[in-house]
DNA sequence: AATAGCATTGTAAGCGTTTGCAATTTGCTA
DNA sequence: TAGCAAATTGCAAACGCTTACAATGCTATT
């Protein structure tokens, strides 16, 4: 049980018989101090258990060593993967991360950026789907650099660090095309959404174009993304007719699949599933789930970096990333 | 885009012609302000955009208005609900949370907790299964409440959040006996940890107990927790002759099934098995995974609610708190 | 109309650091 | 040993806000 009132700067100055300055500067690993004083310094640091005060730190210095996440869900396996890789690197840089849950609501997303903003945060990191105006405003309004992590804002203009969507989705899609499927649906958030709408939605038809599909929009399933969503889909779903899905989301697809097996169907021999945040969920069932391959912990490192980069005031040469995919072939599918 | 050098409390007190005390004052909603004034103030604000700086009044008032939380892994399901209910409260009473990840590392464990009373931190809460002397002595020695959630430190004198575990165990040996299984293994983290040896292996060895079963220690397993242990685990369970496990974590739990039904078990008439944590795993494999049903969310959210009381000065009347826990039977389990 | 007493507002001293600039030392050179 | 540059240190002003305490403005009472 340490003492409670801890000491001061001033108390180690005061203690060695040198200035506040002095102290700062092999506090802070500074400049030149001569070794002899730095070691008393050290030695009185040491004795009086001094710990900067980081909160003085920061107001002194206009830097927190604090940046902010802002995701949908830590609860979501997906974004806390990513949430892991950002924290990761965060740390190596010495930056401590402020967490905030939005549950994809604008508003709060909102509130959250300027919340993080008043706290003096030198960076965000936001995940979320929805970027609206309001969001992006706000966003580029604040005094700090922002990245997104597994997100895309409809200009492209944020820095963000992704995967190609639509490439991923095409991918998918097409592998599905390729194991003798025409009818293959697709499940996808709002297609108001630029990740839905503008990528997820391109590549499906891109797939099909190749293949002189035509696009059947019929075919086309939007819900949110859970468990439960996927089990009542599913009907929707086969009742089109269907004989394979791309999914964006893992829950989704395991729902789905475990309709379609409680209603006799076999997978994949009967219908084929592919899903895309290749989380652990995909690993435990049986059949696994084929999906997506996603460097989910990378997006959130890359971000972060990119993060120490801005705040940094370094010039990124890049700043929309897209990390490489890839198409983990499991259970669901036929190869 | 708004102004990038923001305004400070000065700027509206001159803009108004009142002191720096007075804006403070509505700022925050505090004491009496003539009406008029204060409508003059908030005009200000509104114009100018003014955000109070939250690092200065952090340093000012000695209160930052956020909370530490530090857990073994974002990424892990169970932690992570705990989390989203810390969050949730937190948030209703307006505390930031600045979150650190420890891996279960003693050393990062109390790197964390001085970090975040350097930064001023109102409180934190813990998690994590390995409370060692150091980390204890560190927790206790900060100028800060600390409340574990999910976690205990053997000497119960560190305010926590849990389920009655020895309690929770027992019920689930006892369930499994009670199907008439009498070589039950049980999968539970290193016994050095209070909460394993102190709380998990009591229940069990109580359930034995009355059920006149004599321990035998060869069906005691130790693993880390993720689902190759499980996948390892599960042919050494099976060369012990036990027809039932109960298991201290979901993906474990999984694992075990898995390889099981892999080679040739069936599951439950051949084996049953029963978990812990009851998370989304335990729902979307099939059969779907009996488990110990804990309030997670709740966990965390009444620890939450605790600290606040605790931040604010305000007796508590108990300080170990359990909550109600609950034997969830879905599918491998005959009953 | 004077005054007690409450409501409202202002003053200014912190809060614990950082940091530009000035002052002092030190080490060398000639 | 004087003289000068470089290396160390100290000074003191910020940083943006809170908060005792003091000062002033009111109201109502007599």
């Amino acid at each position: 049980m340490q003492k409670k009132n801890s000491a001061t700067i001033y108390d180690v100055a005061h203690r060695v018989g040198v200035s506040l300055a002095t102290v700062s500067r092999v506090v802070n690993g500074n400049s030149n101090v001569r070794d002899s004083t730095k070691r008393k310094v050290l030695d009185a640091i040491e004795e009086l258990g001094y710990h900067p005060n980081a909160v003085a730190r920061g107001l002194a210095s206009k830097k927190t060593t604090t940046i902010g996440v802002v995701m949908p869900d830590v609860t979501d396996v997906y974004y806390s993967e990513l949430a892991r890789g950002i924290d990761d690197v965060a740390n190596m840089y010495h930056y401590d991360v402020l967490l905030t849950n939005t549950d994809e609501d604008p508003v709060r997303e909102t509130m959250a950026v300027n919340n993080l903003a008043s706290k003096q945060v030198d960076g965000i990191i936001f995940m979320g789907n929805e970027l609206d105006h309001e969001v992006v405003n706000t966003i580029s309004g604040v005094n700090a650099p922002v990245v997104l992590a597994g997100s895309l804002d409809s200009d492209e203009q944020l820095p963000s660090v992704n995967i190609d969507y639509v490439a991923a989705i095409k991918e998918a899609v097409t592998a599905v095309i390729k194991n003798g499927h025409n009818r293959v649906a697709i499940v996808t958030g709002p297609v108001a959404h630029a990740i839905n709408g503008m990528h997820r939605l391109v590549g499906y038809k891109k797939a099909l174009e190749e293949a002189q599909i035509e696009f059947d929009d019929s075919l086309l399933f939007v819900t949110h993304q859970d468990y439960a969503a996927g089990l009542q889909v599913a009907e929707r779903i086969l009742a089109t007719g269907a004989t394979a899905v791309v999914t964006y989301d893992d829950e989704i697809a395991i729902g789905i699949m475990n309709y379609l097996r409680d209603h006799g169907k076999k997978i994949p021999e009967d219908f084929e599933i592919i899903t895309s945040n290749d989380t652990k969920f995909t690993i435990i069932t049986r059949p696994q789930v084929t999906s997506i391959g996603q460097p989910k912990y990378d997006i959130g490192a890359v971000a972060m970096r990119m993060l120490t980069k801005l705040m940094n005031n370094e010039k990124i040469e890049l700043t929309q990333v897209k990390l490489p995919h890839t198409l983990e072939r499991r259970g669901t599918t036929i190869n």
